[in-house]
DNA sequence: ATAAGGAGACTAGTATCCAAGTTTTGTCAA
DNA sequence: TTGACAAAACTTGGATACTAGTCTCCTTAT
């Protein structure tokens, strides 16, 4: 008794629209039209309406009545919400976590570690990237809050499109490793203060990004 | 140069459809046939489509293709996940206002209190209701992040819905007075710990009352 | 030269028709 | 009575024609 669900042409074009959105691959104050979305795509306007609006609902383009959609540019606020509620749920998590925290759910954070570790070593930062987003995911999941990774994954979202304007592929791994190190051990010793704010030390890492791309590409902010 | 935003067919069948489904008159697992509804409005089946689309990106509808829609049901799993993310934003907040806490601000808080306690005086249940939403409000608003009050609004309207199946019009208001001015005593004095302790105790007031529900109502739940 | 005005080329919203899949229903046979 | 099976009556998704508002640019008059 399978629940497939079918795809639908709409599906498909929201998918690669939103690609092509959070990929920079079209700028911010971009007009699409959707008779144009939907000559190049193929089909007809109807699904092309259907994946504008959900972007809209995404908060990627700005629909308004008889005036042409646009790629929504960054507003300073609405980066700034994102991150304030990406921090507030991986605090509470980390909380959570911490409560039903015991031996085999360090040694799984552990291995994690482990592997960032050797990335490192190795200089895969492919890898590397990788093991970040699970070292994050793990701590959710083992927390008992899988769906909330899903929550901070949409806040994390809206600032990577952001932070793709600045190249720096910053080879801070180990920098990085080091906070991930830090926040392991606070949950292991069931130090909730110092796992909170390493945490929150982790997280503020991307401050100066945000603020160096907010003066050097201001025409990309509304 | 005003932006007024023309009203749509769309928005009003999907503002009384929200309506009529948070306030349950619509109950979970009704079914809603898209040309059903629009014969009732007196629309086509376009705009009520519209609706129905941005219905199910709130998490009200069930949507399948060729397959009869309806209102969605509650989920466990969601409810929990909503407090979860309305918890960790609010207590996020209440750390982020104590940063910039002064007189002026307490003074505020404190006139909200005081009117309160007048309501509940009064037995104005009505009143002290809209004075309880203020004072989360005001939080937010002087502790320089109203935004953030909409998503906790989002959050907490998700639960609301479910709490309307419980008829208990909860006559509270002292208890719920009281830890108001726990919460705001804990933010006046600066005690980070205390006032987030507070408002943690606060929100989980209703926890009986939900898992009251998930037992009588079984069936409203997926 | 400049400003007002109008035609036409845009825009998105709505109505309606058709396609494709699901569910219900009713008939007929065992 | 009960089962199978076929047909009809649903469902939503997609395509297209039409409506109505907005913007741009060119003409024309001052």
């Amino acid at each position: 008794m399978e629940d497939i669900v079918r795809r639908t042409t709409t599906d498909a074009v929201y998918e690669k629209l939103h690609d092509e959105i959070v990929s920079l691959e079209i700028l911010p104050g971009t007009k699409l039209s959707e008779t144009e979305v939907a000559r190049r795509f193929g089909v007809s306007r109807q699904p092309v309406r259907n994946a504008f609006t959900r972007l809209g609902t995404d908060e990627l383009l700005v629909i308004r009545p008889q005036k042409a959609t646009e790629v929504r540019g960054f507003s300073m606020e609405r980066i700034e919400l994102a991150r304030l509620v990406r921090m507030a749920v991986e605090l509470e998590v980390v909380n959570r976590a911490i409560q039903v925290w015991d031996a085999t759910r360090e040694a799984k954070l552990a291995e994690n570690l482990a592997l960032q570790e050797q990335a490192v070593r190795d200089g895969d930062l492919p890898a590397f990237h990788a093991l970040d987003y699970d070292f994050h995911k793990l701590i959710y999941v083992l927390g008992g809050h899988p769906l909330a990774f899903e929550v901070m994954l949409e806040c994390k979202q809206k600032v990577d499109r952001l932070c793709l304007l600045s190249l720096e592929k910053g080879s801070e791994a180990e920098a990085i490793l080091a906070e991930h190190r830090e926040i392991a051990a606070g949950m292991a010793s069931g130090r909730l203060e110092q796992a909170q704010s390493s945490m929150r030390k982790h997280l503020s890492r991307l401050d100066e990004t945000i603020a160096f791309i907010h003066e050097t590409h201001p025409n990309y902010f509304e």
